[in-house]
DNA sequence: TTGCTCCTCACGTCACGTGAGGTGGC
DNA sequence: TTGCTCCTCACGTCACGTGAGGTGGC
């Protein structure tokens, strides 16, 4: 009848922590069957293992001890049954969390630039002059109209003043959309017009840079932060400057316009 | 270059809470642009709306802060694909969990007897005479044998001096091993031996029993508290008492040695 | 001056783990 | 008396959410 177990073999026999114990017996889950009201030891019999190995297993299930508790009140197996039938709908809710999870993961996985911010400064930028090239595109096409355009400028601009670039629609979609390709120059006819601008520096391929770049024009666009006209390229080291395509470096640079908040 | 938002403003626009927002300047993790030192305000500017969608980004695919703060420091896709690529193994590691805790969640909701809590109790049960059957039997034999042998058991009793009961091997197997059908009466020739009993009742049908049975069977052998011989149930309320079988009600009584720790 | 915004504590969440500092049992 | 066990706080974990109570800005 007495024969009770001091914490320490409790704890041994269920594999339990003596503080989870303590823990339990706090919050009313499993009382110890004798505590000395002198010093406060507490006592188990080993009649409780059964509800204490219970409570273990639950556990190691996931079962939030609020619903362990209800389990153990009722020794119901109907009460068991819908406790653990809503458990197991939490858990699969779960795992469709971590499958779109893992979703989204290999998605930045095949395009990490996607999820690396990029380092972004504002700046105000004159108005300049240069040559242009313009055409209504789309996104697949945008790359081999600036190859080719460049070409074409080049062979116009005797003395460039800059880095060639692009202006861009602000953004990406499936239709059309004009694009221009530039080399500024001081006798170029048309003016590029000066203003405010977010500008980030990507390094590396094209090909990476895009999804960075969508990434940057998306929460520009949805958060409602006015995009004064086209995304604007610049291309300070790209091919035909003699470096590894994973050294290309670009600045991109959005048109802003002042706050409104 | 001024153009400052303030907390409401920047937390509108990357849907981040104005205390997330205080939480993740005091971690560190994005400073505000300016902080006004004698009142406290804090001024966000519009290019810290890369960084604070893509740490919200991260975080619904439950990356770490502190993992978030090296891809933000970096700045390299090289170091988001390494801080992604672990986190991806974590989360599978997740998955897997998950799914062994749904077959198990399921193992258990097919039979919840096996999850509900017995009461134990225990008990000090007299020497008792009864006249009894024995057999070897492996455990799919038990029931049918425990059916013909009442009918035999009965023939011999003219008052039974209680329920009717059986021995069983304290731990399941798939060996044959020894099961004793017995009924008491004062004139039986064999003599149960009485002493200290762990003690459960269970009410329901014997198909649901043997699940709670072998848990607690399991407990009790693997704890290592000593089961003094075989275990032995009373059927209290069974077949041939006109209840239903939800309602049979049985006596399960673990003897127990005085444990030594 | 009145609302509204923003501030800094401080505490709660969940299920324990990890000490610190002190006492009981043999 | 000496170790060893057991006790009760109290704090940390993780990423915030939720007030309380007070001040700044227009």
């Amino acid at each position: 009848m007495t024969d009770l177990l001091p914490i320490s073999a409790f704890s041994r026999a269920t594999l339990l922590s003596a503080n989870t114990l303590r823990a339990y017996h706090e919050s009313g889950l499993l009382e110890p069957a004798v505590v000395d009201p002198r010093t406060g030891y507490r006592g188990y019999r080993a009649t409780q293992l059964g509800d204490a190995t219970l409570i273990k297993q639950l556990r190691s299930l996931d079962v939030p001890l609020a619903e362990i508790r209800a389990v153990l009140a009722a020794r119901d197996p109907a009460v068991t049954r819908r406790v653990l039938a809503a458990h197991r709908e939490r858990i699969v809710a779960q795992q469709q969390r971590l499958a779109h999870i893992l979703d989204v993961t290999d998605e930045f996985l095949a395009e990490p630039a996607a999820a690396t911010p990029l380092a972004v400064t504002e700046r105000t930028l004159p108005a300049t002059r240069a040559v242009t090239l313009t055409a209504e595109l789309r996104a697949d096409d945008f790359a081999p109209f600036l190859h080719e355009a460049y070409g074409k400028l080049r062979a116009l601009v005797t003395v460039a003043s800059g880095p060639p670039g692009a202006l861009f629609p602000a953004e990406f979609s499936d239709d059309p959309a004009p694009v221009t390709a530039f080399v500024p120059a001081v006798d170029g006819d048309e003016v590029l017009a000066g203003g405010r601008f977010a500008v980030a520096e990507f390094v590396g391929p094209y090909r990476s840079m895009t999804a960075g770049y969508r990434a940057l024009g998306t929460w520009l666009a949805g958060a409602g932060f006015g995009i004064a006209g086209r995304v604007r390229e610049y291309y300070l080291a790209g091919p035909g400057d003699g470096v590894p395509e994973d050294d290309f470096r670009t600045e991109i640079c959005w048109p802003v316009r002042p706050l409104e908040n």
